[in-house]
DNA sequence: ATGAAAGCGCTAACAA
DNA sequence: TTGTTAGCGCTTTCAT
């Protein structure tokens, strides 16, 4: 383990003073060199394989050139393409980033929060932060330079980056009443969770401007985004409300706990129900009958996460909007139908 | 933006020295300390919120608390379990991870491997590292602790865990026999792909091992594991060697492609041909008609391969057996069927 | 049991 | 254009 070169090493081969390779090597150099020396520096930086140290580098400007990474579950396929795309703008600028599971708990939320600013992070992504969790927003007010993802967080200044959740709800839902669908129940996701409070929303929002009361829908929600919470959720709305003839559910998983439960009572999707679900999961298309739901942009949005987070590192408040939507698209497939006895009216 | 207070701060506020404060806050404390001026720092450091700086830590001891895990690609549902794995074990120890993508890239590999050595990383996960790729050996010659993972790296020290490839291809095709198939064709992985290489000389062996001449099985290799290349061998094979009756994928997503080639071709799973994989993705169960696979421990290979790098790391080198073999299990779905016409002997 | 002092490798005034 | 110097926050050896 012979260890690493330093700048002290390369002044000794070159003659110069560390202060003149440090400056020599700077990429985007502030105050003029010769360029033999330049060239000397880099020439020995090369020989011996130099690489600047990092932690010292950290400690003399207070900049890690690391980002945080917040996400609930790495293992839910929702999050991988956001990480890339996260990925994919920071790793060219020479940003490396730490990645944290919270599994939407609270403790582990607040504590991984704890350790990525213990580790002097730059800058922080939050994706699908906890509803009311106030350790984020004292982190921003600190100065800490924070964009959420998925997640608006009320009253701050935080920059968010969310997809368009009411436009799909209301998508699927007027896709659902163009084939004559009036009993549509919805499975809603977990309240404290945003998405799961917006597709609510956005359900409400969707029957109301369909003429449709929504006080006379069947809602279940469902404690977490999982199969297992969509059939129980599915089988609390078909004892609840039978006449029911479409169910929206808030995600893909539900929606296939939904199927499963139909399968398990002897419905079959769609003759005798409809089903939709949210977010197009990889594989999605090969399950039948085919689930109809919305595509969102999460390489994208984590693409546009990131820049803004390189933009207000840099400072650059300006050019960072409060809030970017992004739009999504309804992927028609073959779970929905008309129902077998339209109820109009 | 209230800057972070710091040992100095702590030493101001109790009266004691700056290295007392350090001493008093260290969790192993070497040289004994006062039970009242503990008390003093400790309280003192909790009013203060003090936290350490990890960079005067990391440029003072030469240690970061943080691995670097190297994997293809997140996006592929292989890893992220594993990735949680490593986190399990990990996280509690203090240490936080980079994850850097590598895309299965010779250029990358090398490019990310030198962005981590140049942040300090304590130590390496490599998972399905490329075959005859050196930097990784020659990291690990400089003394870096590095664990492979889906990968042995052929004429080193570097320990491995791997799964069972060998036993799972074994099950597959003893359960293709059972049934009484003889013309098994295998869809081979990439060659710079240990999984590939090692399930295709997997599936040789078990060739023999039941008394089938393996130079009259049909063998396609293909470029990437996905669907596409799946769909492209898969009409090679039925072109070359149109009496097969079964086709053991080296990994599911191959297997999903063949399927979708034997739809086009208008033929059935498994009536026509039957079908196998590895792996077993998450919803693979749903999917028509039920692949039968080998389901491998992904969690549990990230868990083993972090205790094995943190014995490294800890220079318990006796500790790390070279390799690590996980057992893996056979999936039987209904992908696998008798052959219309049992082509025995 | 505690203090003093050095130094990890780097950058950034300030001088020259 | 280059050198000098100080110091980021921490650990650790050596005194006391």
């Amino acid at each position: 383990m012979n260890k690493r070169a330093t700048l002290k090493d390369i002044a000794k081969a070159t003659g110069v003073h560390v202060s003149t390779v440090s400056r020599a090597l700077d990429p985007n150099r502030a105050t003029p060199i010769s360029d033999d020396v330049v060239k000397k520096v880099q020439d020995a930086a090369r020989e011996l394989g130099y690489r600047p140290n990092r932690a010292a580098y950290s400690l003399r400007t207070n900049r890690t050139m690391t980002i945080g990474v917040m996400i609930p579950d790495i293992t839910n396929t929702l999050f991988p393409p956001i990480v890339r795309g996260i990925e994919s703008v920071m790793e060219p600028k020479g940003y490396a980033s730490i990645m944290v599971n919270t599994d939407s708990q609270r403790g582990r939320e607040v504590a991984l929060l704890g350790t990525l600013q213990e580790r002097g992070v730059d800058g922080i992504i939050h994706t699908a932060a906890l509803r009311n969790e106030p350790s984020i927003v004292e982190a921003a007010a600190s100065g800490l330079p924070i964009v959420t993802l998925n997640r608006k967080i009320e009253g701050t200044e935080i920059p968010y980056v969310i997809n368009d959740e009411q436009a799909g709800i209301a998508a699927v839902f007027a896709h659902l009443t163009s084939f004559g669908h009036r009993q549509i129940a919805h499975i809603a996701g977990p309240a404290d969770l945003s998405t799961g409070k917006l597709r609510r929303e956005g359900f409400l929002a969707a029957a109301r401007a369909h003429g449709l009361d929504p006080s006379g829908l069947a809602i279940s929600e469902a404690l977490r985004f999982d199969e297992e919470e969509g059939e129980r959720c599915a089988h609390e709305i078909l004892d609840a409300a039978p006449g029911t003839t479409a169910i929206l559910g808030a995600n893909d998983r539900l929606a296939l706990g939904a199927l499963r439960a139909l399968g398990k009572r002897g419905l079959t999707c769609p003759g005798d129900v409809s089903l939709t679900g949210f977010n197009d999961m990889p594989l999605l298309d090969l399950i039948p009958p085919g689930l109809t739901t919305v595509r969102i942009q999460q390489f994208e949005a984590g693409q546009t996460a990131a820049r803004h987070l390189l933009s207000l590192i840099r400072g650059d408040v300006g050019a960072v909007p409060q809030r970017t939507i992004l739009p999504v698209e309804l992927i028609r497939r073959a779970s929905v139908a008309a129902p077998r006895r339209a109820a109009r009216g």
